[in-house]
RNA sequence: GGGCGCAUAGCUCAGUUGGUUUAGAGCGACUGGUUUACACCCAGUAGGUCGGGGGUUCGAUUCCCUCUGCGCCCACCA
C-alpha cells in the first residue's frame, strides 16, 4: 500500500535512474517512426542550475515526453556551452583570489590558463549535468554535446573557412565595442546601456561652439560638422578651413557638412572623434577624413594628449577641463545631462569604442553560393533571415516576437565574431612569417586557413614558421550551429578529407533528426541565439534549423521584480525547492499560469499549491487501490474496460464521457503548445471532478475497473507535466503487460464512451447535492446531522429517484421525498433553493431563520429581475434577433424562460413567508 | 527617438477567432468540519461597473482610437 503522503525525495532519484538505465530517453530506432527533435539551449558548462534553466527544462521535457508517448522517435539533445568570456572570467578571478596572482594571463601564459579553464570546466560540467537530471529531464545523454568538444570544434572551423572562402567572413578595421578592463571587444548585443546624469560641456572651437560629455577625447578633433541645410552656418562651405586655438595649441580645422547632424540639438554643430565614436567614424569614412587614436587599449591617453599622456580618463578629465577653462575655451557647463554609457554585460567594464582590426560576418553581402532551396539565388544573410520568418517557414510563438525579430534585422550591422580572450574556438587562420600578400592595397602577411584541429607550424610553400591568429570566436558562433552540429557523426568529423556536406551525408542522426521541430528558449536570447542559428544554418547547410520557436518569459518574484543572485531573499533556488516540494511541483508551478513571451511570478506558496495537487493525485490513487482491494481485484489484472461497459452506473458513464473530452482537449492543446491551459484543465479535472465528485460518489457504488481505467488515463495525461509521481503511481496501477509509463502509449479518446446526457444528468444530481449542502450551511445545521429534503420536479423525477441513495449519502439527507405532482404541496417550515425545474426544500426541526431567508430571497429576486430585464431588452431588439446567430438567440430565450420560472417560484416563496 | 507588452477579486494570474460566462483559478479572508484516500484535506461564504474616455457593432473584458500608470526591447543626439 502507498504511503499516506507522497514524498518526492524518496522517489525522484530512483525513478530517474530507472529511466536512464533503461534507455527510455533514447529515441526509438524504428525508422518508420516520425522524428521529433528538440535541442537543449546549452546551459553554461560552469553554471549552477537556476530558475531560467528550470523553466526551459520543464517546457522541453513536456514537449518531448508528449511526443514520445504519441509514438514519435523523440530526441532531446542535451549539451553545454563553453561560455567563453563568462568562463574565462570565473577562472581568472579564481586564480587571482586563490593563488594571489595579479594578472594570470600575463604570468601564466596562454597554455597554462587554458589548462586551468579546462580542468575547471571538467569538474563543473558534472554539476550542471546532475542538476538537469534533478528536473526530470528526459534527454538522451548518450548524445550529449559540448561546444568545445572535437566534433563541434571541427564544424566551427569548417564553417569559418567556408564562409571565409565565400567572402562572408572578412577581416577589417572597424569600430568595435572595446572593454579595456577585460581587454576584449564584444558584440553589439553584449553591450548594456545605462542611463547616467553627467555634466554637458560647451566648448569654443574657433567660431563654433560644440557640446560634449567627453572632453578627453577631443584632442584630435580637427573637423567641425554641421548640417548642410543649417542656415546659421550657411557662410561656411564644406571643406573650408580655419585656424583655431584648441586644447594643446593652435590647429587648422575643417568644416564638414553632413546630414547625420541634428540641427535641433544643442548648437547644431559638433567636432568628430572618428576613432572612438561609431557615428563619427561613419562621417569620416564618407568624407575620407583622418582617424586618430586618442585613448589606448588600456583606457589611457596617448601622446596626442601631450601633458596628459598616460593618464586615465578619470584622472585626466578634470585637469583637461581646468585647462580649457583657463584658456577661455569652456563656454558653459550644464549639470545633470542625461547620457547613456555603455558597459560590457559579460561582467566587464565601461565600453570604449575603438577602431580595431577584427573578424566580421558580412550580413549585407549578396551572394549566390546558397545551398538547398536558396541555391542559385542572389541573397544576403539578412535577406534569408528575414524571409524565412516572414514566409512562416519558421513559426514564432508568441507571434508578436516576429516584429522584434524583423526590427533587429533591419538594424543589424556586421557581426563582430573575434574576441581577444583565450577560452574558445581559436580562429583557424595562420600567417606566414615571411610571405606577404596585398589586401586592400596594403601589404600584409600572407594568411591561409586550415580546418584541421592540429596546429600548423610551417608554411609549406616557403618553409617559414607560421603563427595562428591569437583571437577566439564569439561563443555564439558555435552555439549558432547547435541544431545540427549536435547530430553530426563523430567519425565523419575526424576525416579531414570530407567536406561539410559529406559529413552531414554520413551522419544518420542528422539525416533523421534535422531540422528540430521546436526550439524552446527565453525571449531574451532571440537575437543572440535564435537569429544566429537561422543565419548560420540556412547558409551553411541550406536548411532551416527548426520549424517553431517557442519563447518563454522570465521568472520574476511575486511582485514582478527580477530575481537576482545578489539578493537571496528574492531568489528561489530550484536546488533547495526540489528536495522540499519535489521537481514535479516545481515544474507545474512554472508551467501553469505562464503564457509564452510573458514574464511570470514564482513564489513558494505557488509551488506548495502544486505539491498539494500532486499529493491529491497520490491519495486519489491510494483510494482507488483500496477499492480494488475491497473488491479483491488486482489492478494488474484489469487490462481493459470492454467487459464492464454493460453494467455502468450514471457516474461511471458520466466520468468516462468527460474523460474522452479531456483526452481530446489535452492532446489538441499540447499539439498547439498551449501548455498552461492544458495544465489547468488537467488540474481541475483531477481535483474538482474526479476527486470531488466521482470518487465521492464511488463510495456509494464503486466500480474498481472504471476507477482504475480513469485513473490510469489521468496519470498518463499528467505524465509530461509531473513525470515522477505519475511513474511511481503507474507501478501500482498499471496492467501486468504494461511497461514504464515514460515509454507507454498516449491515451486516445473512444467515441463510444461519449455520453453527453449522462454528463448532464450527473450534473443535475451534483447541483441538487450542492443545493442541499448550501441550505444546510446557510441554516447552520451541524454537518453530521441528518435532514429531511423534498425535491419537487416535473421532468427529473426518474433521474432523482434512481440516484436518491447517492443524494442522501452525499448531502446527509435522512428522508428524501421526490414529488413530481404538478401541484405538489410545498413543505412547511422549510428553506428552499430553486433550480431549473427542480425545487429543493429543506425541512427544519426548529423554526427557520425567517429574516435570513427573506433577505436571501429578496436578493435573489432582485438579481433575477435585473437579469430578465437585460435579456428582455436583448430579445426585444429587432436587430439582435435579426443579426445574431440563431443558436445565440435561442440560448437567450432559454435563459429568459428559466429565469422567469425561477423568479415566479422565488416570488411565491416570498409571499408565503410574509403572509 | 522608435517599437512592444501589461493594467481583470486583497495578492499572483488565466480567459484561442466579439455572444453557451449576469467574468474564472490558485493563494489569502470568513463560517463550519477527524464524512470508507488526502488537514499537503472536506463543505460552504464573501469579494470585480475586466485602468479612464471615445468609437465600431444588435452585442466588447475580447476589435479600433485616445489618455493615464507601470514594464521591456531597439536606437551611440554630440
Amino acid at each position: 500500500m502507498l504511503d499516506k503522503a507522497y514524498d518526492p525525495s524518496k522517489t525522484e532519484d530512483r525513478i530517474y535512474k530507472m529511466w536512464e538505465e533503461s534507455g527510455a530517453f533514447k529515441p526509438s530506432e524504428d525508422e518508420s517512426k516520425e522524428a521529433f527533435t528538440v535541442s537543449m539551449p546549452l546551459p553554461n558548462a560552469t553554471g549552477q542550475l537556476h530558475l531560467g534553466h528550470a523553466v526551459m527544462l520543464s517546457l522541453q521535457d513536456i514537449f518531448t515526453r508528449y511526443q514520445r508517448m504519441q509514438g514519435k522517435a523523440a530526441l532531446w539533445i542535451p549539451g553545454t556551452d563553453h561560455a567563453a568570456i563568462a568562463t574565462e572570467n570565473v577562472v581568472i578571478k579564481k586564480i587571482q583570489e586563490e593563488e594571489r596572482i595579479k594578472d594570470p594571463r600575463e604570468e601564466l601564459g596562454r597554455e597554462e590558463v587554458l589548462k586551468r579553464i579546462i580542468s575547471f570546466v571538467d569538474k563543473s560540467q558534472d554539476t550542471i549535468r546532475n542538476q538537469i537530471r534533478k528536473m526530470g529531464s528526459s534527454c538522451d545523454w548518450s548524445r550529449e554535446a559540448y561546444t568545445m568538444d572535437e566534433p563541434r570544434s571541427r564544424l566551427v572551423r569548417e564553417v569559418f573557412c567556408n564562409m571565409y572562402n565565400d567572402g562572408l567572413i572578412y577581416r577589417g578595421h572597424r569600430i568595435v565595442n572595446w572593454d579595456p578592463k577585460l581587454k576584449t571587444n564584444v558584440s553589439d548585443e553584449e553591450v548594456n546601456w545605462k542611463e547616467q546624469k553627467v555634466p554637458f560641456y560647451t566648448l569654443q572651437y574657433g567660431p563654433f561652439q560644440i557640446g560634449t560629455v567627453r572632453p578627453e577625447t577631443k584632442f584630435g578633433d580637427k573637423c567641425v560638422v554641421v548640417h548642410p541645410d543649417d542656415k546659421r552656418y550657411k557662410d561656411f562651405k564644406h571643406g573650408d578651413t580655419f585656424e583655431c586655438e584648441w586644447i594643446n595649441g593652435p590647429i587648422t580645422a575643417t568644416v564638414i557638412k553632413d546630414e547625420a547632424i541634428d540641427p535641433e540639438f544643442g548648437t547644431g554643430c559638433m567636432t568628430i572623434t572618428p576613432w572612438h565614436t561609431q557615428v563619427d567614424f561613419d562621417i569620416a569614412e564618407r568624407h575620407g577624413l583622418d582617424k586618430e587614436q586618442v585613448i589606448d587599449f588600456d583606457g589611457k591617453l596617448l601622446s596626442i594628449a601631450q601633458e596628459f599622456e598616460g593618464m586615465s580618463i578619470v584622472e585626466a578629465r578634470p585637469k583637461i577641463l581646468a585647462k580649457l577653462e583657463k584658456k577661455g575655451l569652456l563656454v558653459k557647463t550644464e549639470e545633470n545631462y542625461e547620457n547613456k554609457i555603455a558597459t560590457n554585460s559579460r561582467g566587464g567594464g565601461m565600453i570604449e569604442p575603438q577602431i580595431r582590426e577584427q573578424w566580421f560576418v558580412d550580413v549585407n553581402k549578396k551572394l549566390d553560393t546558397w545551398k538547398g532551396k536558396w541555391a542559385g539565388k542572389s541573397l544576403s544573410l539578412k535577406d534569408v533571415m528575414f524571409d524565412v520568418v516572414r514566409n512562416d517557414e519558421v513559426h514564432i510563438i508568441p507571434e508578436r516576437f516576429k516584429k522584434t525579430y524583423f526590427h533587429w534585422i533591419e538594424n543589424l550591422r556586421d557581426w563582430c565574431i573575434s574576441r581577444q580572450i583565450w577560452w574558445g574556438h581559436r580562429i583557424p587562420v595562420y600567417y606566414c612569417s615571411k610571405c606577404t600578400e596585398t589586401v586592400d592595397g596594403k601589404e600584409v602577411p600572407m594568411s591561409f586557413r586550415n580546418v584541421s584541429p592540429e596546429g600548423t607550424d610551417i608554411h609549406e610553400a616557403c618553409g617559414s614558421p607560421v603563427h595562428q591568429d591569437p583571437d577566439t570566436l564569439d561563443t555564439w558562433f558555435s552555439s549558432a550551429l547547435w541544431t545540427w552540429s549536435t547530430l553530426i557523426d563523430h567519425d565523419a568529423t575526424k576525416d579531414l578529407s570530407l567536406s561539410l556536406e559529406k559529413m552531414l551525408e554520413k551522419s544518420p542522426d542528422f539525416q533523421r533528426f534535422h531540422p528540430n521541430q521546436v526550439l524552446e528558449t527565453g525571449y531574451d536570447i532571440i537575437f543572440f541565439w535564435v537569429a544566429r542559428m537561422i543565419l548560420m544554418t540556412t547558409y551553411n547547410i541550406g536548411d532551416l534549423p527548426f520549424d517553431t520557436v517557442y519563447l518563454h518569459g522570465m521568472v520574476r518574484t511575486r511582485d514582478g521584480k527580477k530575481m537576482s543572485k545578489s539578493d537571496p531573499s528574492t531568489c528561489i533556488d530550484p536546488l533547495e525547492i526540489i528536495p522540499k516540494y519535489g521537481a514535479d511541483a516545481l515544474r507545474m508551478s512554472m508551467i501553469v499560469g505562464q503564457s509564452p513571451g510573458n514574464d511570470f511570478g514564482l513564489y513558494e506558496e505557488k509551488i506548495a499549491g502544486y505539491r498539494n495537487f500532486i499529493n491529491k493525485l497520490w491519495n486519489a490513487s491510494r483510494f482507488v487501490l483500496m477499492q480494488c482491494e475491497a473488491a479483491s481485484l488486482e489492478p494488474a489484472e484489469i487490462s481493459n474496460l470492454k467487459s464492464q461497459i454493460s453494467n455502468l452506473s450514471l457516474a461511471d458513464r458520466a466520468v468516462l464521457s468527460a474523460l474522452q473530452q479531456l483526452i481530446d482537449d489535452v492532446s489538441k492543446g499540447l499539439d498547439e503548445y498551449r501548455l498552461s491551459e492544458v495544465g489547468e484543465r488537467l488540474y481541475s479535472f483531477t481535483w474538482d471532478y474526479f476527486c470531488d465528485w466521482y470518487l465521492e460518489l464511488s463510495k456509494g457504488e464503486a466500480n474498481p475497473e472504471v476507477l482504475v481505467h480513469v485513473l490510469r488515463s489521468i496519470v498518463t495525461l499528467l505524465h509530461p507535466y509531473c513525470p515522477f509521481v505519475t511513474e511511481e503511481l503507474w507501478a501500482s496501477i498499471k496492467s501486468k503487460d504494461a511497461g514504464m509509463l515514460i515509454s507507454s502509449d498516449w491515451v486516445t479518446s473512444n467515441a463510444k464512451l461519449k455520453d453527453q446526457s449522462a454528463q448532464d444528468e450527473l450534473q443535475t444530481v451534483i447541483d441538487v447535492i450542492s443545493a442541499v449542502r448550501t441550505l444546510r450551511s446557510e441554516q447552520g445545521i451541524e454537518p453530521g446531522k441528518n435532514v429531511t429534503v423534498t425535491l419537487i420536479t416535473q421532468s427529473h423525477g426518474e433521474l432523482l429517484e434512481a440516484q436518491n441513495e447517492q443524494i442522501k449519502r452525499m448531502a446527509k439527507v435522512e428522508s428524501l421525498t421526490i414529488d413530481t405532482h404538478p401541484d405538489a404541496a410545498k413543505p412547511e417550515n422549510a428553506v428552499a433553493v430553486f433550480m431549473k425545474d427542480i425545487e429543493v426544500h429543506l425541512s427544519l426541526d426548529g423554526l427557520i431563520d425567517k429574516d435570513k431567508e427573506l433577505e436571501k430571497l429578496t436578493k435573489e429576486k432582485q438579481k433575477l429581475e435585473g437579469f430578465i430585464k437585460g435579456v428582455n431588452a436583448k430579445l426585444g431588439n429587432e436587430k439582435f434577433v435579426a443579426n445574431a446567430k440563431e443558436k445565440v438567440v435561442e440560448l437567450e430565450r432559454q435563459k429568459l424562460a428559466t429565469s422567469e420560472e425561477k423568479l415566479q417560484k422565488v416570488e411565491e416563496r416570498l409571499k408565503s413567508l410574509t403572509q
